[in-house]
DNA sequence: AGCACGCCGACT
DNA sequence: GTCGGCGTGCTC
């Protein structure tokens, strides 16, 4: 018939097509033909022609790929030298597509993040001791040879250097024949880890810890583990005994922490314990080691990776184990591109690669603390600290009963107790969670407020810096002298206190105090580095602090610590307040008294009946949980159904207004649409090509999905693309 | 996402 | 007269 022989006339010289993901907001992805003698499989990364460009793919699996027209398809131009992803990398990348309704060539990308490079890097020329030995032997000679007599390949300039001679005795016996040059493959990014270098001293709580987590990855298969433990109760030590174990079955692991966390503190950390540094994983790697981070990681040459939420996509070879260490920490979020909550995406990950996850925090998010107390992760506490380290004496200080002066903005009882520690040669750290001098501005004379010209918030006084600037969308100008509007000179009034403000005020009060601002936007990485490094030595008396404080870094003699302004963010509409003040303010307290000295730390606080302070103050945090747990079922879970609520924020509070009033045409039966304007937006979105971002929350993650299809198919189209959130309870994924 | 094409304002 | 701003549309 016919019809079969077009077929067969089809199937004998057609070439064979498959599909491939290409880094671009594709719906699916793209066929690409296979030119004759090239083997690819599902997996295969892969360079394709798109357009005018180049661009990196990966070959995926055929599933409802609809036809394309056949004179449009293009050839695969090279497969790189490296290993396919495998099936549960395109598994994952697929569910993380599907879940953050992200177009999946851009999810796989993120898998894809080394530069260029995939082929195999090059092997580099070694030299060998061989058989023969020169006519004429001197000191110099000897040395080398007797260094290179272990049966190792050396590097021309490692064996000099380990022989104590120069290259050219090396050269000289080379050309003699006594080395040979060999090729071998380039030097590994990171040592092989050693499980049993340093097994720690485990005592009581931290044991039983140990032994139960153990048991669990003994186990093997999925798990979610969550490590509960207060700062400086061992919970590091605890994780790391996981790590060995899956390091000794042969596998590779992954340590998660938020950005900021991945300090050189952390990775000697490491090192102490297990021999040599894990690989490191983050925005501000250089792009060569990038590279080859990458290529072992694929290749199983590095062991374990500690990496900032992007190394999640990394592609290993046989990953065994994922630590999300501070796994409360809103930095696990991407707003950006792909919208997701690494966290989640870890325990994805662990479920279809079916091995454990263990998931650690001082403060747990309210999600997982739920899913510990349902019992569906293993709850692991750690309520002591271990050593001498005593627990810092929390108090509030009631700012009604104990007002600042005048122009002032803290308390005496605070000034009072940064006199005594300084008095005792101890160190003093002032917190408050706003950078700059002072957060709004205005002209006395004509009530002009000094607003953002693209964004229309706020505009924060940087007076070190002599600056204005948006904290949302980065625009700055010079600080005028003059009121914009009436043209007076001179009447401009800072309001508000920021960090710079309140070191002025420490200042006046204790001029003979060396005291110091940290704040993100004073100084680079280097700096904060060397600065944190200088106030341990004690070359400060008060620091005065924005969040960056409140990680990684201990100060031994900080004996008192003081919240500036402990409600900073209680009352800002994002129905995560309670939460994230409860877990800033615990990690900014928890920096107090580790030396076995007493130690104070005191809020301040319009509100101290507040469930926040009485939770920090009291150190029982329970009432407080359940509280979240119960506010949280009322905002997010309302009775109509299981769809929830659903937060629009736009660049313009007018655009998120008029989006929502199509979405609520569109969505009728969602309650209570939240709009954030301009303040509360994500600076991805004001910077971003995003013009809306929706934020949904609920409970089923199928419901979700299905709900945020139609309803964005559904409502008004407009300009700019809409990213969507999706935040819901974990343990809906599985 | 990137890149080309295309159509209106201030400048070598 | 051109350079360049970003709006629109396309990529197997």
């Amino acid at each position: 018939m016919t019809e079969d022989s077009t077929d067969l006339f089809g199937d004998l010289f057609a070439k064979r097509v498959v599909p491939v993901m290409v880094p671009m907001p594709a719906p699916k992805a793209y066929s690409y033909t296979v030119p004759e003698g090239m083997a690819v499989q599902p997996g295969s990364i892969v360079q394709v022609p798109l357009g005018p460009r180049q661009v990196m793919g990966v070959v995926w699996d055929e599933e409802g790929q609809d036809a394309v027209d056949p004179k449009k398809l293009k050839e695969i131009t090279l497969v790189f030298d490296c290993p396919p992803l495998k099936l549960e990398m395109r598994r994952f990348l697929d569910w993380v597509s599907s879940y953050t309704v992200s177009p999946p060539g851009l999810v796989a990308r993120m898998a894809l993040r080394a530069p260029a490079a995939l082929d195999p890097e090059p092997m580099v020329e070694a030299l060998r001791l061989t058989d023969m030995r020169p006519e004429r032997m001197t000191d110099a000679r000897s040395r080398a040879i007797a260094a290179a007599d272990n049966g190792f390949a050396w590097t021309r300039s490692g064996l000099s250097h380990a022989a104590g001679v120069s290259s050219s005795v090396i050269d000289g016996l080379t050309a003699q024949g006594v080395f040979e040059t060999v090729f071998m493959s380039p030097p590994p990014v990171v040592a092989v880890p050693d499980p049993d270098f340093v097994p720690p001293r485990l005592e009581g709580p931290q044991k039983s810890a140990a032994e139960e987590l153990l048991r669990k990855v003994a186990e093997g298969g999925f798990s979610v583990s969550l490590i509960d433990g207060i700062t400086g109760s061992g919970k590091t030590e605890v994780y790391f005994e996981a790590i060995a174990a899956t390091l000794k079955a042969g596998r590779q692991v992954l340590i998660l922490l938020p950005e900021i966390a991945l300090t050189a503190s952390f990775l000697e950390r490491f090192q102490d314990r297990f021999g040599s540094k894990p690989a490191e994983w983050h925005s501000d790697l250089a792009p060569r080691t990038r590279e080859k981070v990458w290529r072992q990681v694929t290749e199983g040459g590095v062991r374990v990776v500690a990496g900032a939420r992007s190394a999640l996509f990394l592609p290993f070879e046989d990953l065994g184990l994922i630590i999300v260490d501070e796994e409360h920490d809103p930095a696990y979020k991407q707003e950006d591109r792909v919208f997701y909550n690494a966290r989640d995406m870890a325990v994805v990950r662990a479920r279809i690669g079916d091995f454990p996850v263990v998931l650690v925090s001082a403060t747990p998010s309210v999600e997982s603390r739920v899913n510990g107390d349902l019992g569906r992760y293993t709850a692991i506490h750690l309520p002591t600290r271990y050593g001498d380290a005593a627990l810092p004496h929390l108090g509030v200080v009631d700012m009604r009963r104990h007002p600042p002066e005048r122009g002032g903005f803290l308390s005496p009882v605070l000034l009072n107790q940064i006199g005594k520690a300084v008095g005792r040669g101890e160190q003093a750290l002032l917190f408050l969670n706003r950078r700059g001098y002072a957060p709004l501005t205005l002209c006395r004379v004509c009530g002009h407020r000094f607003q953002c010209p693209d964004c229309s918030s706020w505009l924060v006084e940087h007076r070190f810096r002599g600056q204005i600037q948006c904290h949302h969308c980065g625009h700055a100008e010079k600080t005028p002298e003059a009121c914009p509007e009436c043209g007076t000179f001179d009447h401009l009034v800072a309001c508000g206190p920021g960090v710079e403000r309140i070191a002025e005020e420490v200042d006046r009060h204790f001029p003979d105090a060396r005291t110091i601002v940290l704040s993100s936007d004073l100084m680079g990485v280097k700096r904060l580095r060397l600065e944190l490094e200088a106030i341990q030595r004690g070359e400060a008396d008060i620091v005065v602090g924005t969040q960056l404080v409140a990680k990684g870094h201990n100060f031994p003699m900080m004996t008192f610590v003081g919240i500036v302004d402990a409600d900073i963010g209680l009352s800002n509409g994002d129905p995560r307040a309670a939460e994230r003040t409860f877990q800033l303010l615990s990690q900014v307290t928890g920096r107090a008294g580790r030396t076995g000295l007493k130690s104070l730390g005191l809020l301040q606080t319009y509100q101290p009946q507040h469930p926040v302070m009485q939770a920090i103050v009291s150190g029982d945090s329970h009432a407080f949980y359940e509280r979240e747990i119960s506010e949280r079922e009322k905002a997010l879970l309302p009775p109509f159904g299981r769809l929830a609520s659903l937060i629009v924020s736009a660049e313009t509070r007018a655009d998120a207004e008029g989006h929502a009033r199509g979405l609520r045409q569109a969505a009728p039966n969602v309650s209570g649409i939240s709009i954030l304007g301009p303040a509360e937006a994500p600076l991805a979105l004001i910077r971003g090509r995003h013009r809306f971002r929706l934020l949904v929350h609920g409970r089923r993650n199928s419901d979700m999905q299905g709900f945020v299809k139609t309803m964005i198919a559904a409502g008004p189209k407009p300009r700019g693309t809409i990213s969507v959130q999706l935040d819901i309870d974990p343990q809906s994924f599985l």
